[in-house]
DNA sequence: CCCTCGATCAC
DNA sequence: CCTCATATCGAGGG
């Protein structure tokens, strides 16, 4: 396999630089948008915030009652999420992007990585100018400024464009590779979250460079076959894994916060159906049908737990749905005689594209 | 091999 | 104080 050249684009605080851009007085000063719950009227989590608002501690992730009171010196702006607007900026983003690259992979809303090794040449100078190129036009149609890595293979290139932000470009070959990331700590390795960490620290490894040290063995046993051979490859830099489109998604789903706690199912189905009929609108806009409906329960405690259904044939029904969904509440309360559910969801999964009159209409029409 | 469920990651 | 959505893995049971 021939060196490839592999480009890793971030779009920086997407959601609050979307913001930024319909309300163009914004810019400058802290912008929060925020996921809010309804429980009580701040009670959510922040989404995302500009970089204003990140000087004084807020991230995504803390709640918003946290963020206020960090900003309460300060003007700043909390905004609901609006994800349609999300949507339609990133689908024209992923646009221009596929336009420059051999191959696409859409990582979510705001990543994608690009297989460029041919359109480049196979030179990384001429993949630089493609990234410049890359970042004028995302900038010049769409506002968005975004941060850009280039490296033999997706983990370094993802990797490089968190080396600098926002509006970075980071290009890393592979003989610089290993001096790259040797000096990171192991979570910036993706994959590595909160757990993994830990373990690692457990044995005294903190750096990819101390990872790298580590018997392939014992990260087998430690983290299974698996993400085992992952960190061993990945502490050194390397990465077969290709870029490829991805196909649709496998799942669907809702969560919702109830008003208050409770294990009776007359307080929660309310909020089931609601999200049951969200979610089948989207299995509908899609044109899916499902084969396995879930239950997902988030306790007082937080701790999550699931039972889920695989039916006899593939549906888009929704009182099936519903009706196999208020059984799997049934059954959770049932198997958790004291648990109190704080949250509730619905997930529809085994998703196959429908086989049926439109798109034989189409293909007759076609 | 299939099903169910929990755990983890990361957005 | 604690949102929402998706993918993937591994264990355990059948």
């Amino acid at each position: 396999m021939p060196q490839r050249i592999i480009l890793h684009t971030d779009l920086d605080y997407f959601y609050a630089q979307c913001e930024e851009i319909t309300h163009p007085e914004l810019r400058g000063r802290p912008v929060v948008v925020c996921v809010y719950s309804g429980r009580t009227s701040e009670s959510g989590v922040v989404s995302t915030s500009n970089y204003e608002a990140r000087k004084y501690g807020v991230k995504a992730g803390i709640p918003i009652v946290r963020a206020r009171k960090l900003l309460e010196s300060v003007e700043a702006t909390f905004l609901p999420m609006n994800r349609p607007l999300y949507d339609q900026v990133s689908n024209r983003i992923m646009g221009i992007l596929k336009t420059h690259s051999d191959s696409f992979e859409k990582l979510s809303i705001d990543e994608a990585y690009l297989d460029i090794s041919d359109l480049a040449e196979g030179s990384f100078d001429k993949a630089k100018d493609i990234a410049v190129q890359v970042k004028e036009e995302i900038l010049q149609k769409e506002r968005i400024t975004c941060s850009v890595g280039i490296a033999p293979n997706k983990l370094v290139a993802k990797m490089a464009s968190d080396y600098n932000k926002p509006n970075g470009l980071t290009i890393m070959q592979q003989r610089d590779a290993i001096k790259f990331i040797e000096e990171l700590p192991v979570n910036r390795i993706p994959g590595v979250g909160k757990k993994v960490e830990e373990k690692l620290t457990d044995i005294q490894v903190h750096t990819i460079r101390e990872l790298a040290r580590v018997d392939p063995v014992v990260l087998i046993e430690k983290f299974g076959k698996s993400l085992g051979n992952y960190l061993f490859q990945a502490a050194r830099g390397e990465d077969n894994d290709p870029v490829k489109e991805r196909e649709q998604p496998t799942q669907f789903s809702r969560i919702g916060t109830l008003k208050q706690n409770s294990r009776k199912p007359e307080e929660i189905l309310p909020l089931l159906n609601e999200l049951a009929s969200s979610v089948l609108q989207k299995l509908n806009d899609e044109k899916m049908e499902c084969k396995s409906v879930s239950l997902i329960a988030i306790l007082t405690d937080l701790s999550i737990h699931t039972k889920s259904v695989t039916l006899d044939s593939p549906t888009r029904d929704s009182k099936t749905i519903m009706e196999n969904a208020k059984t799997l509440l049934d059954r959770f309360v049932e198997s958790m005689p004291n648990a109190a559910i704080r949250r509730i969801g619905i997930r529809l999964s085994d998703l196959h594209k429908r086989a049926g009159q439109t798109d034989i209409v189409s293909f007759l029409q076609a």
